[in-house]
DNA sequence: TATCACTCTTACGTAAACGTAAGGGTTTGG
DNA sequence: CCAAACCCTTACGTTTACGTAAGAGTGATA
């Protein structure tokens, strides 16, 4: 298909345009390629590195897998993976392999969060028994209050020892 | 109650002590100390860090704090919050608006990771289809299956293009 | 008193993911 | 052809939460 030869021509990216749409700094996208990440189609007369649109969506990836706790060696490896992987259907059962693990491990911290979400409503209903406190109270004698420990959260407890 | 007074002198706990009662390492217990986090009660002659047990609690709690987020610096931000605040109910309502705080941005983050579970989980679903795909495929032509643009997931799709 | 395990301070090292110049070419619109 | 707007490479800076090492003193035990 020459024809998507001439239009792939023709829409060539420079760096700047792919930090525009992206989002990223021209600095992220240098270290992306330093990293091995993702490489200019080519490189203009004068040394410019030139981008397809498809690097756009390798960034937006990349932006992607990131968001979900991804490092950027991780997702070096992650595409070294690939490009090693002889067939198709190889690569594909190690990347399933890779997001099998991920979401566990995403699984694990939304509990982890979650827990950590009851926990604070815990201590904040605690503190709300704080307003009936007396006014005059000085916070080095917080702690006088009828409320046995058992009752207090950690959350709270830590802070005021000491 | 000076028997308290005595059996503290006589629990006072070394660097080392609360190192391992709290699996942290000494660094990390100077570390706090330096960014004001918890000072040890008293030195020694010889000038040794003396911890008294709730040294052990300051730490279980920070630990507590960063686990859900918190940096160290925030932490301190807490702590200086707590001792400058003249009156306890004060104190405990600044203390209720940093938790307020939190709890919505720890429920932000598990909405995205759920988000992003569901999107690992499609993209998995959509990776077992691989499975059936020419075992000779190379990776390289990969892309050529039947199934159509709207149907790859941006997780899977970014790793092929480029 | 001699040890041996600890502890002290000081201070440089580390990994991640860029930020921020500096000094100097390249493109492109007018 | 010129200037403004970009881009290039090189390389040091930044933040966080410690790790690690060096050289020397301390404390409890035998």
């Amino acid at each position: 298909m020459p024809e998507e030869t001439i239009a792939e021509s023709l829409s060539l990216l420079k760096v700047g345009d792919i930090a525009r749409r992206t989002g990223k700094t021209v600095r992220a996208i240098h270290l992306y390629e330093e990293l091995g990440l993702l490489n200019p189609a080519v490189r203009s007369k004068g040394g410019f590195r030139m981008y397809r649109g498809d690097g756009v969506k390798r960034i937006e990836w990349i932006q992607k897998l990131q968001y979900m706790g991804f490092s950027l060696t991780e997702i070096k490896v992650f595409l070294r993976v690939w490009e090693e992987s002889a067939t198709a259907p190889k690569a594909m059962a190690t990347v399933r392999e890779i997001f099998t693990d991920k979401l566990r491990e995403t699984r694990e911290t939304i509990g982890r969060l979650t827990r950590l979400a009851g926990e604070l409503t815990d201590s904040l209903a605690f503190l709300e028994g704080c307003r009936s406190c007396d006014q005059g109270q000085h916070q080095r004698e917080c702690g006088g209050c009828g409320r046995s420990d058992h009752e207090v959260p950690l959350l709270v407890d830590g802070i005021a020892k000491r």
